[in-house]
DNA sequence: TATAGAAAAATTGGATCCAATATACAATAT
DNA sequence: ATATTGTATATTGGATCCAATTTTTCTATA
């Protein structure tokens, strides 16, 4: 019998697609801090019932982008300067160890891959392309650790404050920086220097926290 | 205005009870990998709707507690050796970092508690409370570090293997050992020494995981 | 006018019902 | 006997309905 190879992945539930197109909105900052996630309206925009939406929300919450208190709803979780900065101190540790663990792993079509990015979010002009094309160039690099769970915590992380990170490279002039440590951190990998890619990488990480700290405490008061 | 002073804490809805025992089952190994998760069945025994057991089991797999799959349901998630081996690795980074922090801030008090958790944990003879007060030993420790991201990392770590270290410690024998390596980490603390403290987290942890994986190997083969 | 309280509306939590899909099993053909 | 196909059953996904609670609006009163 001959026939042809069919792609039979499961189709996504609706709360799969809800919930996708909530984190997304959340950590693009697309829907602000303190917004009410009206669980009606969410389904009437996806065309659906009430209770997929439960169920993304509920999802939402266990990763801490949302707060819901019982009979209220649900709101955009916001954070404090200091949850703020617990996030890039724990970044910078596991992002740095992830790194120092991918190095001995980078082949040629990876390091190209990470220059590709490393070229587009120096030439990127749209603010808001700016946060995705910076995840993307760390991710490629962070995939060669062969780290899954580490993988997923780094992710989980950056979904916590991706928004602030978007501010600080666009409000503090943060852009131009962050490319010059991706030079360096991209030059360490090609010399396959575990050590130097994982301490940079931390001060990479650290130098952004601080210098949103800075816009931060600056705007709030 | 007078009025007596009223505890308003929220009433834990019919998905959070549904969830926090679900949760407890799957990490204390009550519920076996692979076992099926039959909503109408949970659903029973809640006296509930599928309507909550839908969403508790939504967070679980977001927890990575359980795997579903659409239309056929959610079993108990079950690690490859290699994923519990990176569990560990990972523990050991943040466990160790988060032991460093807390040193400095350890009280007489926290210190005290700590000391009746070690000993406790010596004198139990009933495997299935050694994982708990092993757990509560640590995160005393830890709570000094005031991370709270951190600490639900770690918990959520925890989480994932707490099946597989009850394992450990009950079938290979590893409560002696881990009981004179708390001695040795609690030592550190009260000597207010942090970097000693964090590199004997450090190995205490990945003590356990070589221990563990080289069980695992011989049982599964 | 301002305010306390009651009624109304809005919103969430949960139960029941129906549709979509998967699994188990019996009947049939080879 | 074994494989295959059709059918019944079980299970999950989602829609609709009702109950519990909160929020808003209205009204009476000082």
């Amino acid at each position: 019998m001959k026939f042809a190879a069919v792609d039979v992945r499961q189709a996504a539930s609706a709360a799969d697609l809800v919930y996708e197109a909530l984190r997304k909105a959340i950590i693009e900052g697309k829907i602000a801090v303190g917004d009410n996630l009206r669980q009606e309206e969410i389904a009437q925009m996806f065309n659906t019932s009430r209770i997929p939406v439960r169920e993304a929300l509920s999802r939402l919450e266990q990763h801490g982008l949302i707060t819901t208190q019982r009979y209220k709803g649900a709101v955009v979780a916001g954070l404090s300067i200091g949850e703020i900065d617990e996030i890039f101190e724990f970044r910078a540790l596991i992002e740095a160890e992830v790194m120092r663990l991918a190095v001995p792993n980078l082949d040629r079509a990876t390091l190209d891959k990470a220059r590709g990015y490393c070229d587009a979010f120096d030439r990127e002009t749209d603010p808001h392309r700016w946060g995705e094309i910076n995840r993307q160039f760390h991710t490629t690099l962070y995939e060669a650790s062969g780290r899954a769970y580490y993988l997923q915590n780094v992710q989980s992380s950056l979904d916590r404050i991706d928004r602030y990170l978007r501010a600080q490279l666009t409000f503090t002039n943060g852009v131009p920086r962050a490319g010059r440590e991706h030079e360096a951190i991209l030059a360490a990998c090609e010399k396959g220097d575990a050590d130097l890619a994982s301490r940079l990488t931390r001060d990479h990480i650290l130098d952004a926290g601080r210098s949103l700290m800075t816009f931060l405490r600056d705007q709030r008061g």
